[in-house]
DNA sequence: TACAGGTAGAGGATTCCAAT
DNA sequence: ATTGGAATCCTCTACCTGTA
């Protein structure tokens, strides 16, 4: 089994459970798991994932990852194929790593984790399994984060300065008159997700850097830049995978209001998102992105009001590909 | 504090209709 | 048949406000 098999199998057997609300690779802070589970009592278990043949080194490797899931999870498991788990068994004694066993579409807990002890995970509930997004552009998130650059200084001493900073930066770019508090939180939680800015040390991270070494004015590479994040750290490649299965499903839509409604309650049953959460009108910013990340195409119609967005997969294969 | 929800109206897409 | 452009319809953005 591929790893990106063992992934499917064990999210597909949680979503199954009904006190499991959210199913997702995404998650807030570093370590990220290849699976964050949460259920409805609020419980998150975290998974790492390893495929078949894969050296006894990598084995390892997902123990020691396991391990480091307690910083923000209440059990933590390892999840591979059986055989593979025989021939390592005697190095993944730890009973505070529980392990799952995956063959095939065959999913089954051999042993849940005892809680360790002497570490008091940061618990960090989640509402969406996709990046929280609105408004923003990305040349102005990168802005944004420019000003935070720029003044590090300032917000290293006194972090309370973090909001003005980010409320002038959004000024010099931006008409908003009122609300800053709304907006700035928006933008704080964007920054967050997408892994561009740290708010426990209050510091561009080093993804940040990277996009702040960029040449602004290359719009390609920007974008480029921009796919990964949204997709994979922030996660929107679900989201891709559930639109191709209604393109598939359906030849046309009768509007995009149809439409959105359709994925909206598609991503719900997909366990994305808690059924409290207004997927829907996530959804108008999470298409515009799209659209300026040139991820989907815009709304082709074909008679009157039929019509669909097409996935641009020639721009995002390559995020995907070797995954 | 931490997110979530709403909407006017610009601007784009399509249709309609008359003129060439 | 084709075109121009006015009328109409639809989508989507940019900003605003509400709630626990």
């Amino acid at each position: 089994m591929t790893h990106s098999e063992v992934i499917q199998s064990v999210s597909n057997w949680f979503k199954l459970k009904p006190d499991v609300e959210i199913v997702t690779r995404f998650s807030y802070s570093f370590p990220v798991p290849d699976i964050q589970i949460q259920y409805t009592d609020g419980t998150i278990l975290q998974i790492e994932c390893k495929p078949s043949n894969a050296t006894r080194r990598e084995y390892l490797t997902g123990l020691g990852q396991t391990i480091a899931f307690y910083r923000h999870s209440d059990k933590a498991y390892l999840a591979l194929p059986s055989k593979e788990f025989s021939s390592m068994e005697d190095f993944l004694w730890p009973n505070f790593v529980g392990i799952i066993l995956v063959d095939g579409s065959n999913v089954a807990v051999f042993r849940d984790p005892v809680k360790p002890k002497g570490i008091k995970p940061k618990i960090e509930k989640i509402k969406r399994g996709y990046a929280y997004y609105r408004d923003l552009k990305i040349n102005e998130i990168y802005s944004v984060l420019l000003e935070l650059k720029d003044s590090s200084y300032t917000v290293q001493n006194d972090p309370k300065k973090v909001d003005d900073v980010i409320w002038n930066g959004l000024q010099k770019i931006r008409n908003w008159k009122s609300s800053p508090k709304s907006n700035v939180l928006n933008t704080k939680l964007l920054l967050r997700d997408l892994k561009l800015f740290d708010f426990s040390m209050f510091q561009v991270t080093e993804i940040g850097k990277e996009l702040l070494a960029m040449d602004v004015g290359d719009s390609e590479k920007l974008k480029a830049f921009f796919r990964k994040q949204f997709l994979i750290d922030g996660n929107y490649i679900d989201i891709i995978g559930i639109i191709q299965e209604l393109n598939d499903e359906y030849d046309w839509f009768e509007s995009t209001n149809f439409f959105v409604d359709l994925l909206s309650k598609k991503i719900l049953q997909e366990k994305l998102a808690t059924q409290r959460t207004n997927v829907k009108r996530d959804l108008t910013d999470i298409i515009r992105i799209f659209k300026e990340l040139e991820i989907i195409s815009s709304w082709k119609r074909f008679n009157n009001k039929n019509g669909k967005y097409f996935i641009l997969w020639k721009n995002i294969l390559n995020l995907i590909k070797f995954r």
